[in-house]
Parts: C-alpha cells; sequence; structure tokens
DNA sequence: ATAAAAGTCTATTGGATGAGTAGACAATAA
DNA sequence: TTATTGTCTACTCATCCAATAGACTTTTAT
C-alpha cells in the first residue's frame, strides 16, 4: 500500500498540474483544498523540488509550480521518489536493488514470479503521467 | 515491498509443497534449512493454518504439511493472508476495500490507474500457485 | 501411566518506520 | 524594512513489525 505521505503527493500534483503555466500556488492554498496537514505538506513538496519535479519562489508572491511539462513525468517516477520501490522485493527491484538474506537468485522460484509482477506494474505507471491524474476542477 | 513474515512464508511453502505428500515437516527443520527464526516462524505457520493452506500434527511424529494440493493454492491468496491487500490503494482494493480519507472517488484520478496496476499485478499472481514456487532440492 | 516431543496460544519486548509538529532561518516583493 | 513565503533540521508520538518468552495441550513411545 502507498503511504499518506505518496498520497498527498499525488494529490498536490494533480492540483498543480492542473495550474501548470498559470504561476506559483501557495502551499497554504494546496493544503486547504487537499486537506494536508500543512507542515507535513511542506516536506513533501519541498521532496519534489529536490527531485527536479518542482521549482518554488520564495516571498510575497511564492508558492510552488511544476518544472515541467505534465507528460514528462511519469507516475512510476514520483512513486519512487514519494514511496519507495515497486517491485514487491528488493533483490528484483530495478531502481532500489538490493540481494534478499540466504536468498541464492539462481535457485529462487520466487524470484522470477515478482520480476513478472514488476514489469506488469511498471507497464501502467510508465505510460502514465502527470497529464493522466490531472485534476479536473481547480 | 513484501513484509520479512511474507518473505519466510512464501519460502516455508516452497519447502512444504516440495514435501507434499510426504508426511509433516517440523517448524525445526524448516526453519534450520530456510534460516527463520523458529519462534516467528511458528507464528507464520499457524496463520497459514488457520487459513486452511496448511494443516498440523502434534505430538512425536508432528509438524506441518500442505493441506491442499499445491496448484490448488494462488499466490494472490498467501500474500493477502500473510502480507495484506494487493493494491496501491486501500479504495481499490477488492479483498480489503477501504475509502480513502476525503478521497471522492468519482472525480479522483487516480483511483483508475491504481486499479489498473491492481488487475495488472493479479493477473500475474492469480495464475501462479504453489507450484510454482516448489523448491527444486528438498 | 508417564515422560518426551511436538504444536498452540497469548503476551510482551525492542527497534524501525511513518505521520505530523516546532521553530529558527533565508529570500523576496511591496 | 517588514510582512510573507519557502527552507531546513530536528524532534515527538504513535503504530507496526520482527522476534521472543513461556505456559499449555496433544500425541506417541516406552
Amino acid at each position: 500500500m502507498l503511504s499518506q505521505k505518496a498520497k498527498y503527493a499525488l494529490q498536490a500534483l494533480g492540483l498543480l498540474t492542473a495550474r501548470y503555466q498559470m504561476g506559483p500556488v501557495l502551499i497554504s492554498e494546496i493544503a486547504g483544498v487537499k486537506k494536508i496537514p500543512i507542515k507535513f505538506l511542506e516536506n513533501i513538496l519541498l521532496e519534489l523540488k529536490h527531485a527536479n519535479i518542482l521549482e518554488s519562489y520564495r516571498g510575497r508572491t511564492g508558492g510552488y509550480a511544476l518544472k515541467v511539462a505534465p507528460k514528462t513525468v511519469k507516475l512510476s517516477q514520483i512513486i519512487r521518489i514519494v514511496n519507495g520501490p515497486i517491485a514487491m522485493l528488493s533483490c528484483v527491484s530495478l531502481n532500489f536493488y538490493k540481494p534478499c538474506d540466504n536468498c541464492t537468485e539462481e535457485t529462487c522460484r520466487i524470484n522470477p514470479v515478482m520480476a513478472e509482477a514488476r514489469d506488469a506494474v511498471l507497464k501502467i505507471l510508465d505510460k502514465r503521467t502527470l497529464a493522466d491524474i490531472k485534476d479536473i476542477e481547480v
């Protein structure tokens, strides 16, 4: 299951996508619309900024905005940033690979099934972008 | 990511599948072969027994054994028992459905993507059974 | 009978992780 | 120059997970 943080991130991005190229949006506005604790949302947006998904402006007319075109940001990318690996086992993770304890990958029969499951999910999450989760009403 | 408990469960089931219809296997033997803490493994096997996947025998010649044919037990079923929902959001879970907070499923654009991802995983995990993760050497 | 060996079950511990908070700081526009 | 906004580090609190403890029941072998 996705973490609360990941859900909030996707919701916030849905709003920011709808406001793409319409100037920065205040953290407090996003928090208000999406019912997200503001200080928690700060952390999340900052993390997405560090990952180069968002840009921010400080001072009076500050706020957050999408840094790149919505269609260029895959959902798989967002989930990896705010939620971690997509695979069910670290030993089949493409971006967070780590061998299991006591698991010889050569003879392990679980590994190939989980690799297949990972590919199935990625097939979905790689072809969907922020444009697909854009808020309808802004 | 699957929990440690789920990994251990799958490993233990791999061994018990290889020993199907060969009499009960001691918890201590499974623990030894698979390097699983014995008391932890006890809990896991008991849970699988309560879910009617395993049967047990007490006393001198006791142990655990598969209760049903390996091919009849889907991996999706095992994962739900020892790890919980397969879906990434509770609001798209088939077996553990629970609406998200503040999430109106009618306008939510994230929901349908996650439903699609869930189906993709289930397509894999529903067609694979214990027979597919059976240990090679016993 | 009875002792040894096995699973059963409830409760507890310790550590890690997650959600959320606090507060000082830096930058910017009016 | 001041109010407003984001930045950053650290912290708290609760929950969950992995693992353990120990008393209990059942069964088999002697």
